[in-house]
DNA sequence: CGAATGATTGAATAGCATCAAGGACCGTGG
DNA sequence: CCACGGTCCTTGATGCTATTCAATCATTCG
């Protein structure tokens, strides 16, 4: 398994450097939040890297010498929980930031779902940079803050008891982040994946998966692709019926 | 049940506004964030505001016109999950921020578990305010951060599965954050609000208590406070064995 | 002191984890 | 194009653990 960075072919036609996020004063928009400004001072500091799927990016506990933003791609934030066992503590999007800290430690494994782009910005040059503009400071703020509700959300998905509940919550997570049109839900990750982000066993999802299909709530397309056929039942099990 | 605010007998003596985390790229030591100067700042726009315990701050859905520092006692953050059940999505101690929105409206009640006192400020005048003040908008940002780490953490909890591991948890995570001095943990809040926070009933909550005394690990002196006896099984289980 | 809230304990049930085996899919290389 | 290996996924049978329902006990506060 590859370690880590190696700039593919991504040099070309790179997805610009951006951060989305609902503003906190703002209507529920999902705007950008940078300005043309503000992307080209941050890519002063930003280098675009490329990972393969499967790859990882750095480790919980290496000395956190940089924060990521997502350009291309999903990926998933790991988290050791005891000796051998892994939990999901976050799948990563698309205009997310990556690299929380503590201490100067990175505090989750990040690893590659799909082939990813990212911008490497390093701490030090970062935190110049926002200890002196507060506007693109405030951008971060904001996302910070959306990335608290999200993991927020994560908890309260991992409250509620029955498999159906926890599963179909999490659908309608990655309906929300994900492209949510109307050609159905994208699963990049593994039903494992699942698993350790719902906090079932493997087994659990994918008979839960067969569950909601049986009752024709969802078809399932492949291992992929989802879609929601009775929007009425699904919503009811979302709202924790 | 008294509604809100009531500016009560706390007016003397108020403790001082401040915030308190672990900067990002400092060595894990838990600091003041904000300095003097930045204290004078915000107390221009912080109206100190005592609850008593079970006041009800705010609701979910309310409009988000202000964000509170906490500076004396224990709240707890409410969250819908379908109708008629409530779930704990924190508790939140001294030096914490409150009042996380989203598209102006609050994503959280806030409900006082002890008496508590809290600055209140507006969110205008802070935005106003971090929006050219960078340095002090980094605490703020270090602030949420820690936060976010913290609802990380609360959801690895509830991804454990056994009641006693999930438990074991919470009261290592208390003992983090309130004073952790050796006199053993304060528990303010009340079994249910245990039993809401890592989701699970709660009778099982009153029995997985029971276990750990039994078992010699802990000692129950009262229904607020425990103290480890045991502290090398004790970890054995918060490391999930 | 008495009512209301909070906590404990017991017995029965439901639901998920676990163990175990088989089947589908993917990428590789012939 | 097809065969092959590995990974990922599905399905079944069993046991364990937390929930639930119900009743009793303790504590706090008026």
């Amino acid at each position: 398994m590859p370690r880590s960075t190696g700039r593919g072919a991504h040099d070309e036609r790179l997805p610009p450097m951006d951060i989305k996020a609902v503003p906190m004063t703002a209507n529920g928009i999902r705007a950008s939040l940078l300005t043309d400004a503000e992307r080209r001072e941050l890519v002063a500091i930003a280098v675009p890297v490329g990972v393969r799927a499967g790859a990882t990016l750095y480790r919980q506990g290496d000395r956190a010498d940089a924060v990521y933003g997502l350009a291309q791609g999903v990926v998933k934030a790991l988290r050791r929980t005891g000796a051998s066992k892994r939990t999901v503590a976050a799948f990563l999007f698309p205009h997310d930031l990556i690299g929380l800290s503590e201490a100067g430690r990175y505090v989750n494994s990040v690893v590659a779902v799909t082939p990813a782009t990212l911008y490497r910005m390093p701490v030090t040059a970062l935190e110049r940079m926002l200890r002196h503009n507060a506007e693109l400071e405030y951008h971060f703020l904001c996302k910070v803050c959306h990335e608290l509700r999200e993991a927020q959300r994560h908890a309260v998905v991992l409250g509620r008891k029955s498999a159906v509940t926890r599963v179909a919550m999490f659908l309608a997570m990655l309906e929300r982040r994900e492209h949510a049109n109307a050609g159905g839900i994208h699963l990049a990750m593994t039903r494992s994946d699942v698993a350790g982000y719902v906090a079932l066993s493997l087994e659990s999802v994918s008979r839960t998966f067969r569950a909601l299909e049986r009752d024709g709530i969802i078809a399932v397309r492949d291992r992929h692709h989802v879609r929601v056929l009775d929007r009425k039942r699904f919503d009811r099990l979302v709202s924790g019926a």
